[in-house]
DNA sequence: TTGGGATGTGGGAACGGTCTCACATTCAGA
DNA sequence: TCTGAATGTGAGACCGTTCCCACATCCCAA
């Protein structure tokens, strides 16, 4: 049986304070303050001697204490709602975390990072109580979520989501652009039969995407048909899988040389089933994504696919967030930030 | 042009304190710490006048506040090491992270996620001013940043890792033990030439799972020729890619029917190069990765491999990083998980 | 010599809670 | 009626900083 006091006397003990390392300096709290801040005049012989001390002792400030006074934590929160995935991992909005995780961090922000399934208004709680400076608000949560959060009065920056409440900056992917991308690359590779599996279109860029796509398509002349069209119940890989399946017989006698999935995780479900099939990719059947996750270009044909820069969304919601805490003005309320068609295998 | 002051406006009015709460509602600080803490006696009514007036404010407490005063800010660190791949994202330790979030949640914990790729001790050195009440160490880090974290005298838990210091709570997965039930499984189906691609030898992860591969292999009385080893520099999709590229020939004309990575991504990458050949995966070759990542149940052929729980990685680190928190004993110091074998269509 | 800016230092009030202690009231049992 | 435990409330110290203000030198120009 071991108990945690061994740990605690292994290191060489607690943290210290603003006023010990005064007393071995022989100065006051006031002073040791000022040569950690660096701010009014302070001799040099007394700066080198609290600094010995601090070196001495190890002492880290407390930003706690800091935090208490100065009213700024330098924490922000990061809140995703997903459902079907936890958000880490995710292969899209991870991405984005990574991405202000980074920014952040060159920022001096700390970040809390919290997934918000279910429980809803709990994690938004804790991060206000937590007093946290600002908060990044990822994917599309809850309309209660945000007014719970806008009325707190907090700032706050959404990330490829969208709300009904206004003056709300946002960073979000030109997603009806990245469809008409696809639309035009398969088209002028001399597609005209093509089959879309395009997700829920109650989500913002499904919709869009979608819409991009059948407008690019009605500009040329060559509308979509009604047939050529799948709707997933989630943009899932099983999903993209099932689908293909499911219309599998219609695509076969259609005449379809192309399949466009307005996500990533769709197409490679849907590629898998035509793979399975012996369907030869892109020969037979070329294929384009969108999302531009990290699977896509390790699969086996790997994906062509219209490309969401994460990083860039990532880095923009925390530069913003970050004017925003400063109370800066902030010029630009909609951040729409241009994909780009990566080509691979799979066209 | 736009300012925030706007949305400052939209918020009802900023967060309010015990004190003011206490104004309104006819009582002292004192009264009101009591109603929310629920200690100590207070009259039903008074009780139900100060939960008006909360109610009413949308008051909020301040967690820096009470963990200046109880020593305790209820917010752990989450700090990973990793040169490639950023933090979140990445297909293992993502989920490990994943775990932590949740578990931590409902611990009523708030989570810091932090990357830490060269300036190593910038980001320790953040979470302990911040005061973080304990901290996951993922990964291998340095063995510097582990001594600092150890004589600042915090709680800490080590995931997948290893290093010098005594009395450390770790938490690892068997990997000698799942090298072995890869060899039991590939030999069981027959294999006896087996080719293996084994990642850096310096990661106690990828030593451990080939040394129980061979120590199985020895065991039967088959042991592994070094011929059919090769070790990719990084326990990459591209190092498998090139290094099954590299040692092409050979495999060709050593009559290999079947393949161990000592994870799935370097598999993966070996895969693809195999598929691309024209191989028939698994009729011509067997493939078996280790890991258990999300990609290898999605590609195709999806990948046979020994999972590794990452959902109780994390859920234990946090379970344990709790208890060293709380001061309670803790009876085991290696936490070992068991992987499982997981059979797809690679094998 | 004297005034006053520049330089250097310390005291003490916040920040928003928790918690101990003191004190007041109620109420049951002897 | 008295006593003391149970119940209910408030005052104020404290957590570890920052920052304003007061005060003490020092130095240079008038």
């Amino acid at each position: 049986m071991w108990e945690r006091s061994h740990i605690q006397k292994a290191g060489l003990d607690m943290s210290h304070t603003i006023r010990e390392i005064a007393q071995l300096a022989g100065v006051s709290k006031s002073t040791v303050s000022r040569v950690i801040s660096g701010k009014g005049y302070i001799h040099p012989e007394t700066r080198d001697a609290v600094l010995k001390v601090i070196e001495e002792l190890q002492y880290k400030p407390n930003a706690v204490a800091r935090a208490m006074v100065s009213q700024r934590t330098h924490n922000i929160g990061v809140l995703i709602y997903r459902r079907e995935y936890p958000i880490a991992s995710h292969p899209f909005y991870g991405k984005i975390v990574d991405a202000i995780l980074a920014t952040a961090a060159r920022m001096n922000y700390s970040v809390f990072v919290t997934t918000d399934h279910e429980m809803s208004l709990r994690s938004a709680d804790f991060m206000l109580e937590k007093r946290v400076d600002g908060l990044i608000l990822i994917s599309r949560l809850q309309q209660n979520v945000i007014d719970y959060i806008h009325n707190f009065g907090i700032p706050y920056v959404m990330v490829n989501g969208s709300t009904d409440v206004d003056n709300v900056v946002h960073v979000v992917n030109r997603d009806q652009d990245g469809g008409m991308m696809a639309a035009e690359y398969l088209t002028g590779l001399g597609h005209r039969r093509i089959f879309v599996l395009a997700g829920p279109q109650t989500h913002r860029s499904h919709y869009l995407r979608l819409h991009g796509f059948r407008d690019y398509l009605n500009g040329i002349g060559s509308p979509l048909d009604p047939s050529s069209l799948a709707y997933p119940q989630a943009s899932t890989f099983e999903q993209g899988y099932e689908m293909m399946q499911q219309h599998w017989p219609d695509f076969k006698s259609g005449g379809y040389t192309a399949l466009f999935a307005t996500n990533d995780m769709i197409a490679l479900g849907a590629m898998k089933f035509l793979i399975e099939q012996s369907v030869r990719i892109p020969d037979q059947v070329a294929v384009i994504g969108f999302d531009g996750i990290d699977v896509a270009s390790i699969y086996t044909p790997s994906l062509t696919t219209i490309k969401v820069d994460t990083e860039a969304m990532g880095r923009t919601a925390c530069t913003l967030l970050d004017k925003l805490i400063d109370q800066q003005p902030v010029n630009e309320l909609d951040i729409e930030l241009v994909p780009e068609l990566i080509i691979r295998q799979s066209t």
